[in-house]
DNA sequence: CAAAAACTGTCGCAGATGTTACACAAGGAA
DNA sequence: TTCCTTGTGTAACATCTGCGACAGTTTTTG
């Protein structure tokens, strides 16, 4: 759990007895939390996995988010004004979850500075990851997303042969684009000799020319 | 200054005394702090304004970000593990600022419970800037872009009749659209009666409408 | 005040993307 | 295994958007 690493137990212990924490079980298509509803409390999933959804008033399902234990729900919109949950968050399965409400975070965040670290430094990996997501969502073309994203792959992957770490609808998805739209652009590059794929299998050719398009368009 | 809200003025003296803070004078056109280099500070503006700037290798501008004093810069980063300025930051005007190490803001934020909370909320603020702006982002087409953000401003402003807050040319930027398209768009949404737009003044006629484009597209 | 810079409004065309539809492959569940 | 769901690959066509250019207006600056 890192928002509790390099804690000792009994200090954790000490801390947890002074704050009103409640530990709950949920099942699958629970709903842990409503879009819009009012962040007044941290919900730290202990087990199982939950998926944020964005509902359309017409009924649909827009953007999807999935979140595995161990991981804290909303964390960056505890505080702050128009502090309200981005998306409905439902379980995915059976599981446990543990919920603070806001005033024990903020009293046990300054008991503890390793505490204090943990939840700056994980609240920094979210926000970062939305600032990636923005930049990616900024670029013009689709070309252009791919070049960052496998760029971005075969650096984390250490090789220039990348496996797609979600399918290529999802994929679609995450880029905000059309599914054909993005396996067209897929065969227009390997048309083109920059890559090489093979369903999630995607060999980097001409890496060159990714980075010349990622940086520029 | 936000971040120091509500915190007596010999209290926030004791708390200083005990950090490593530096306050430093910039002039118009210096670089307070280059695009991806690592976040080991936290820079406060007290005066003056600084722009964003995401610099292509190829010369040429993409992004901006604007932001006036008094203001934290990259706050959202200052911890975590990529920790690295999103943007280059250069002073629009001489000005201010006030410098404290990233292990200062953590004993600091560990000193006083009020500095901590004020610290929170101004993060989440940002985060909640950073999810809207990416929500838009998602939409697909400026008509929906359009229709979510007058609704908006609608909101803020209390009228049908919003002023729009900033420059077309910044909107179309903000929306990561060309500015001829976001043109092209406003003046068919009057074609097709929606709004009645003039300059910087935009009348929702058929709000209804809007509703509905900002719900499903 | 005058000049420069930034902003607004509009065209036409080329190119990028969405949409819908279909066929088939892969994987999981009964 | 067989069914059923999900993922993959491709095509044609309509639509949306980007781009460059130009003229006119407003705002800023010296």
């Amino acid at each position: 759990m890192p928002l509790f690493r390099s804690l000792p137990e009994e200090e954790l212990r000490r801390i947890f007895a002074e704050l009103k924490v409640t530990e709950t079980r949920f099942k699958k298509g629970e709903v842990l939390a409503m879009q819009d509803e009012p962040v007044n409390r941290l919900i730290i999933l202990l087990s199982g996995s939950v998926k944020g959804e964005m509902n359309d008033p017409s009924g649909r399902v827009a953007k999807v988010e999935d979140i595995e234990a161990p991981s804290p729900l909303a964390i960056l919109f505890l505080f702050g004004q128009h502090n309200r949950f981005p998306v409905q968050a439902t379980a995915r399965e059976d599981g446990t979850a543990i919920i603070i409400p806001r005033q024990s975070v903020l009293r046990m965040l300054s008991m503890n500075e390793t505490l204090l670290k943990n939840y700056l430094d994980i609240s920094a990996d979210f926000a970062t990851r939305l600032s990636r997501k923005l930049n990616l969502m900024s670029l013009r073309t689709i070309r252009q997303k791919l070049a960052v994203y496998l760029l971005d792959l075969a650096k984390k992957q250490h090789s220039e042969a990348v496996t797609l770490d979600r399918p290529k609808t999802a994929l679609a998805e995450y880029f905000g684009v059309a599914r054909p739209s993005l396996e067209r652009e897929i065969t227009r590059m390997e048309e083109d000799g920059i890559i090489a794929p093979l369903r999630k299998e995607i060999s980097i050719l001409d890496r060159q020319e990714l980075v010349r398009l990622a940086d520029k368009g």
